[in-house]
DNA sequence: CCCGCTCTTTGCGCCGGCGCAAAGACGGCT
DNA sequence: AGCCGTCTTTGCGCCGGCGCAAAGAGCGGG
């Protein structure tokens, strides 16, 4: 479900590269810019002018957005094979938002000339392009839909469930998201607030859903937090009434 | 702020033809099939096969989305010049949203193959798919980051704004939102109900701010909506405190 | 090993918004 | 003109979630 073990920074099969011929993924590779980051380092911030697009190769990091009132928004998190700043291929383009790595990181970076040469020179390349907008596109709709019709419970839910095919690693006790992820940041993904998503994670790790630690989660019982998400209602288990 | 009255179908300046030269924009439309349809009819059905690419060249198109819970969401609406199904460059892929004229329209038509062709023909006109496609996707950012941060009333008048900017029409009240639109709709646009939205346009009504009608808005303060939609906090009038 | 910073938990009170139900208004159609 | 279906309004009660405040837990650095 992750990326194979032992393929560490393999030019992951990404929407980008799908079905490309061999020789337009070597002269896509070969023109971009290899770039390192250390944790807590960002790749890209929002406002400043899109200049290069980003293929992260190796780490992971964190994709957030801030208001201009000060809330912060925490789009996603990005692994090898993701990719950011497409904008940049238009002039003038700021970024919408600031990337920053997690752990230590590797991107593959070009520069908006490069780009707008490669989607030209190779326009299945360009399709594929216009396929992962498509997909970002869509996961903002379904986004927005979990957050207009799906109550706090379940939308925390769904973004654990989504985290950990993302990021999960097997562990004795379950599924551990492999990502320092506070409460807050489980908020700003989930559009409440750190004080109700520590509330129902408390409740779910009584309840042996789940196991806490600090910006830590590791999901103990995945099928439950899948009929949490799933379900509107939360019909209270008749037997064990009384707790 | 509109398309100059007297030029009813002319060729809009839009993201996607923006900056193109004459010859390219030609064959573009050379290419396309034109398709009229009545109010109340469908362009295209949610979950359909995603077969053609449509840009609406006359009249005013309805977008929805409804979750698999039954839930509706009204993502936008759509004027001469905008376009939708760009998903439709995907081999096997399903068109994401529900497009139905509100009043008598007509599109150009692309199917998936000439669509592809025609991207692939011209390096400029894909770019511009991907400016297209990137705006959609900052247009769902801002919404989530509305339906998250801002309090209803503030997205209410948020979206009463845009509308009136889309599809706004002097009158000599204000400013008559020139689309058929329910309280019901302005509560799918918002991530609302209808018992709310009916409530916040009547106070707003009061005040005057607003006129009301079946399926019909106008707005007499636009600067009052502002206000409202940038404050987080309503002040209430010192002077008139008693109302 | 201890200190301090950051992250987390939990009590408490409040309120914005939901959603049912029922009555009222409007408009299209024949 | 009149009817009927759709859209709209409004009362009422409820509750999910917010957000402050303060105490507790864990980690890292010196």
């Amino acid at each position: 479900m992750l990326d194979p073990p032992g393929a560490p920074e393999n030019r992951t099969v990404s929407t980008l590269f799908r079905d490309l011929p061999k020789s337009t993924i070597d002269a896509v590779y070969a023109a971009g810019r290899r770039l390192e980051v250390d944790a807590g380092e960002f790749f890209c911030r929002q406002g400043a002018p899109a200049t290069s697009f980003h293929v992260l190769l190796k780490g992971r990091a964190k994709l957030t957005q801030v208001t201009e009132d000060g809330h912060q928004v925490l789009v996603r998190f990005l692994g090898p094979g993701d990719c950011c700043g497409i904008i940049a291929a238009h002039e003038g383009s700021e970024y919408q938002a600031s990337v920053e790595a997690v752990e230590p990181s590797a991107v593959l970076s070009w520069d908006r000339d490069t780009l707008k040469l490669l989607l030209q020179r190779h326009p299945d390349f360009a399709l594929n392009a216009l396929g992962v907008l498509a997909e970002q596109c869509q996961a903002w709709q379904r986004r927005y839909r979990e957050v207009t019709t799906a109550r706090v419970e379940q939308r925390v839910a769904l973004t654990l469930l989504r985290l950990a095919r993302q990021a999960g690693r097997k562990v004795e006790a379950g599924v551990l998201i492999a990502l320092p992820l506070s409460r807050e940041d489980l908020a700003e993904m989930t559009g409440t607030t750190l004080y109700t998503v520590s509330r129902i994670l408390s409740r779910w790790e009584q309840t042996g859903f789940v196991e806490l630690g600090r910006r830590r989660v590791v999901i103990t019982d995945g099928h439950a937090l899948m009929t949490i998400a799933e379900d509107g209602e939360v019909q209270p288990n008749p037997t064990s009434s009384g707790c």
